[in-house]
Parts: C-alpha cells; sequence; structure tokens
DNA sequence: TTGTATGCGTTATCAC
DNA sequence: GTGATAACGCATACAA
C-alpha cells in the first residue's frame, strides 16, 4: 500500500491543483496558508498516504535527520541500558540513529573522520569514547554537536553527561563506616580511567574524614572486570585472617563478581565475614548470591538525557516543530535534572542496599 | 581539518580543470577516463581530503546507504552478539545501520510505515520481529529487500537466517540418552514461539527413537526467561524423588538458569543428581556455576550472513564494486554456509558440553 | 574520452 | 497567500 508508486511532492500539487510551493508549506506547517488549501492538500496527502523522500528533505535543508551514536560493543554491561535511553528519547523526535559500534582492537578515527567529512549525521553521541575522545576534540572544536557520555579522560569543555563518581564514592564508603566498618579495602579500576581515579579518592576522602589512616595494602587495583576482582579478592585474603577487610568497596560491578565467586569458594561468609559493595547496579546485581549492594547508575537516564542535550544543540526547536511522528508518541521519562541549559550534566546515582554488606561484628575465631 | 570549507565537486572540477562530470567519474571509478586526468582528479581530492556529500549522492542514485535494523530491546541475550556480526559485516561495505530498536509495549507498525514511506533505509534487517512479520510481509511482497532473523513463526518465502532447531533438539536429547538417561523432562518455550514448537518436537522425537514413552509429567511450559525456569523446576521437584527426571533439556539458558538456581536452593547435586542442558549458549552460560552444557547458536555468524544476504539483495555488486571503505578492512569471518545463494540460511549449531551434565546414575537413597 | 545539460525531490527566495 | 524558479550536490544520458 505504500511503497507502490513513488509519490512526490509534484504529483500531490498536481492532484490538488496548486503549485508544490504550497504543498511543501502545508506539510512543512508553515501558517501564511490558506486553510481551504490546506485541507485540500491534506486530504490528498492522506489519502494517498504521502510522505516526502527524506532523502530530497536533508539535500535541500542541509542537513540529515540522522545522528551518530560512536558506542563500544554492545555487550559491554551498560551500554543497551545507555541505548535504550538514547532510543526513548530520539523517538519523540523525527531523527534516527545510526550506529557505529566500535571494536576496541581496530582504532576507528579515519571511519570517523570518513562518517563526518561525508556530512552522513548531523550530531553524535560519543559513549565512553575513550582513545577517541581526543579526535572527537578537534571536531567539536570545528562545530560538531557533539556530546560524550561518561569519558574517560579530564572533563574538558565538550558537552558531556555523566555521574559524580567522587561523590558517589565518598557516599558509598561513608554507608560503610556507618555500619561500623574500619578495615575497608577498595579495589580500584585501572589508573587510566578518570573515573577510577574519582572514585578512589571519595573513597580517600571518607576514610580520612572518618580518622582512618590509608592502608596501602588495602588498595588493589583491576581491569573493571571479574576477573581482576578475582585476582585482588585472592590478594585480600591471602594472609591470615586478621588481616583481612571486613568490608569492601569494589570500583565497579563486575570486579565485584570476582569477589563473590572468590568468597563462596572460600567459604568466606556475605555479608558476616566481609561486606561487599559494588558500583554500577548493573542488570545481574540485583540477582548475584548474595545480591550486591551497590552505587546505582541511571544509565538509561544518562543516554536520554544525552540524546536531549545533543538534538538541543543540533536543532534548538525540534521539540516545538509540529512533526507527525511525536504527535503518536510521547516521553515517558521525566526531566531529573535541573541544569537542562548546562553542556555538562551531572546525574544522580543513590545508592542501593541489597544483602551483600551488613553491620560490622567482631571477628569470631 | 576536514569540516572547514564545504568543498563540493564543483570545487574540485574547478581546480583541476575539468568538469564536474569526470570529477564525478573519478570518483567512481569509471573505466573511461584518461589515466592523466583521473591522477590530476585525484590529486587534488586527496590534497583537500574531498569526500562526496552523501545525501546528493543518495538523491541522485535514488537509494541510500542506510539500512534499518529492527531489533528487540538491546539487553535480550543475543541482540549484541547478533548485532556484533552485523557491525562486522557492514564494515567491509560502504553501507551504516540505522537501529530502531523496539519496546515490545508499543506496536511499532506504525513507526515501521513512516520509515520505509519516506525512503530513508535500502533494506531492512528483521531480528525476531515476532508480531511484526506479517506486516513485515506486506512491505517484502512490495519489493522491500528484507531479511529476517530467527522470526517466531512458521517458515515463510521471506529470506531468512536461522538454524535448525528441530536438529538441534534431537542431537540435545540424544547426547542425553547416551550418557544413560531415561526419565528426561524438557521445559519448553512458550507455544506461540515457532523455535519453542520445533525444539519440543526434536526433543520427541528422540525420545520416541530410543523408544521411551512420552511422559505428560515431564512436559512442561516456560516463558523463556529465567522465572518461569525456576517455577517450572520447582514443579517438576515437587514430589517425592522417585518421580524426578535424571536430566532436563531446557528450552533456552535463561530458564536453565533458573532451573539451577532451584537445583542449588534444594541441595540438589547437578550434574550428580540430575543433568541439566540449556539452548543458546548465552554469554553468561559459560559462567554458571555448574557451567551450563548447551546448545550453541552462533548468533555472531548469523548477524553476519544475515547482513550480506540483505547487502546481496540491496546491490548485488556492492562486493566488487570499489570503494575506498572496505580497502581499509577486510573480512575476519569466513564464509561457513554453503548456500550462499539461497534465501534461507541455516546455520550450523553444535553441542558445548560443559559441567551442568553428566552420566545417569541410579538414583542413591 | 570529455563536457553539457538534465534529473533526483524538496525547500526557500523571490516576485506577484 | 500563492506560484514560478533557483538552489542543494551529485550522477548520467547524450552530444561532441
Amino acid at each position: 500500500m505504500i511503497m507502490q508508486k513513488k509519490l512526490t511532492i509534484n504529483d500531490i500539487a498536481r492532484m490538488a491543483q496548486v503549485s508544490k510551493a504550497t504543498v511543501s508549506r502545508v506539510l512543512n506547517r508553515h501558517a501564511s496558508v490558506d486553510p481551504v488549501l490546506r485541507e485540500r492538500v491534506m486530504d490528498i496527502v492522506q489519502e494517498h498516504n504521502f510522505v516526502p523522500n527524506v532523502t530530497a528533505t536533508e539535500l535541500a535543508n542541509g542537513r540529515t535527520r540522522l545522528i551518530g551514536v560512536l558506542a563500544p560493543p554492545l555487550n559491554w554491561p551498560a551500554i543497551p541500558e545507555i541505548m535504550h535511553g538514547v532510543s526513548e528519547y530520539i523517538e519523540t523526535t523525527p531523527y534516527e540513529v545510526v550506529l557505529y559500534s566500535m571494536n576496541l582492537e581496530r582504532n576507528h578515527s579515519d571511519v570517523l573522520d570518513r562518517i563526518l567529512a561525508m556530512r552522513m549525521v548531523s550530531g553524535l553521541l560519543a559513549i565512553l569514547p575513550g582513545g577517541l575522545s581526543s579526535h572527537l576534540d578537534t571536531f567539536f572544536q570545528q562545530g560538531l554537536p557533539l556530546v560524550m557520555i561518561d569519558d574517560q579522560k579530564e572533563p574538558t569543555h565538550i558537552p558531556w553527561v555523566g555521574i559524580d563518581n567522587f561523590s558517589s564514592a565518598y557516599e558509598a564508603t561513608n554507608y560503610l563506616l556507618q555500619l561500623g566498618h574500619r578495615r575497608i579495602a577498595h579495589i580500584m579500576g585501572p589508573r587510566h580511567y578518570y573515573c577510577a581515579l574519582q572514585r578512589l579518592e571519595g573513597y580517600q576522602q571518607a576514610l580520612l574524614e572518618a580518622g582512618i589512616p590509608l592502608e596501602p595494602d588495602l588498595l588493589l587495583q583491576g581491569e573493571f572486570e571479574p576477573a581482576s576482582g578475582r585476582r585482588c579478592a585472592e590478594m585480600l585474603f591471602a594472609q591470615d585472617r586478621g588481616t583481612w577487610p571486613s568490608a569492601i568497596f569494589v570500583g565497579n560491578d563486575q570486579m565485584a563478581y570476582g569477589v563473590l565467586e572468590v568468597a563462596e569458594e572460600r567459604k568466606i561468609q556475605v555479608p558476616e565475614a566481609v561486606s561487599i559493595i559494588g558500583f554500577d547496579d548493573n542488570l545481574l546485581s540485583a540477582h548475584m548470591r548474595p545480591p550486591l549492594t551497590t552505587m546505582h547508575q541511571p544509565f538509561m537516564e544518562m543516554g536520554y538525557q544525552a540524546t536531549k542535550l545533543l538534538l538541543n544543540m543540533i536543532d534548538p526547536e525540534h521539540v516545538h516543530k509540529p512533526e507527525q511522528k511525536w504527535q503518536a508518541f510521547s516521553s515517558s521519562l521525566p526531566d531529573t535534572t535541573k541544569n537542562d541549559h548546562s553542556s555538562r550534566i551531572q546525574i544522580p546515582t543513590h545508592l542501593v542496599t541489597r544483602t551483600s554488606s551488613g553491620a560490622f561484628h567482631p571477628r569470631l575465631l
């Protein structure tokens, strides 16, 4: 019914006995159009289910309705959630998502060059761009609408959506302190991740404020994935029980999974013998045994807000422009951020208390 | 360096002192171009890093370089892997992926209509289209290049990539039979999934050939997710031990996770007391405790082959056409299917034997 | 082999 | 308010 005849705006014009300019004006909701003509045109349009050719529209406008999303492999824990948020917002607009999923072996900067050079997308959302972020920076300088999600470098002037890693880590550590723990270990992520550094600082700050000296033995470094969590846990539990921490703040959930495994293998009761708290609140964390206490990162919300920010940069009017597409939908997500107009959006995290953490009680010998 | 001046083919023509037609011919590798001119043009092109505007190219060609991918939520277990395969092939072509990720609550057929009406994509890859498949069918009739991955309906004439669910289930069941099991339960998926039905038939066929009567009590139906697996497992283990199966063939890994949980809670040894085998080989299955024996579905390969098939439908020459883009890359995946020219590709599965399954030994009372 | 001219389907800029 | 008409950037039939 729809692909049959490739109707063009000219056909509609002829049928409605007006000029194509008028048809275009009707289609684009231009005010100055005789209501009678308007209706005559719309009737024909609807009768034939006419939709303007998007490519021609783009050529005439000098701008595509595509935004590129640069994403790490989709099987990374947080990516599907972020993409969910992206889709959620995109659906309320006339834009679509072009997915560039990167495998990390390759350096995709050449691909990036081509994409941008051919003007395929009118903006870019970069999720965890990592090594590409400096390359992206030069594009941003040249005027490319760009938003980064949770980048791994120091803060820049590039529009950004993420969380406050320092405060979140501080809060997580404080929670353990309030449970009575004093020997609190931290398994941090790789030092080249800015977030890992921030979380470390939050942890240290909390300890210092509680008057607890930092013990080098209680700080280990992993790779943000389960195997490294295992490794670090084994080191923590290598010596005699007296040296064990009573709580471990793990830099992310993935590593915490590894810690839980080691604890189970060694029959170390969680949380009785050792409390464990993660960071991220990945989908699986609620289903660990025991369910993992962790700092919740609102990944979906991050994707949503980042997309919203990007579209406001590309086309500030997109929200108000009457387009058929959004009459059908309305956003299901509320605006939880106050600083909508900022180009640096921090989304609040919150602690999710589950059973992997509990009050400290002196080691039973 | 690249976004500066919006060079057009006209600029290049002027600088090279040729007509824009010639520039176009050079860019598109037309044979009949004087090598001298060709080089002169290419020099200018490279010097200025010129890339043709993709929108204009598309308008002139009457065809976009976008393929739409209709996908279920990305956090469904197999989707990231499938998408990985899609990306892997797409990278070898000049096409890009527009991601339409569907949340299941909404009926997206109207969105689909718009997308196709505006001619944004030149082909569609539908992953588990489910309820949309009949709607898609009408588009296919009208000439839309379309490939489905693992659809949930009966086989149609629509190009398709998937596995042989019947044979795979048959093989899985036979494996249990060869381990000596005789009371083999099956937790099937929802009956409205064609694959669930096929797997059931494979299971039954294997039992029948072994001369084992089908016991209704040993057949349960879940929803393809963990909670339903739990529920079914609890039913199987509800009565006295004498009635328990010694092995369970679970319709997919997700449900098998639920079964493993129940077994652990009830201290039912796996595989000593009961062998468990899943279907799919999701990423997590290797990390279950115990690691799950399961029928491996090559999801990445499916995504790869489906994309390849689709691009051959859209543009049979795309493999040979000399494009800058693929000089940089070459496919890392071999062709494992023989029937490349068929429009119905079955990709072989294989059993992955891990520790959740073992030889039958009589119940120790 | 190369250049000219036209088409691709819209939008926007003019006159009217 | 409305209608010609010129962009938009490229591809290609046709002529040279």
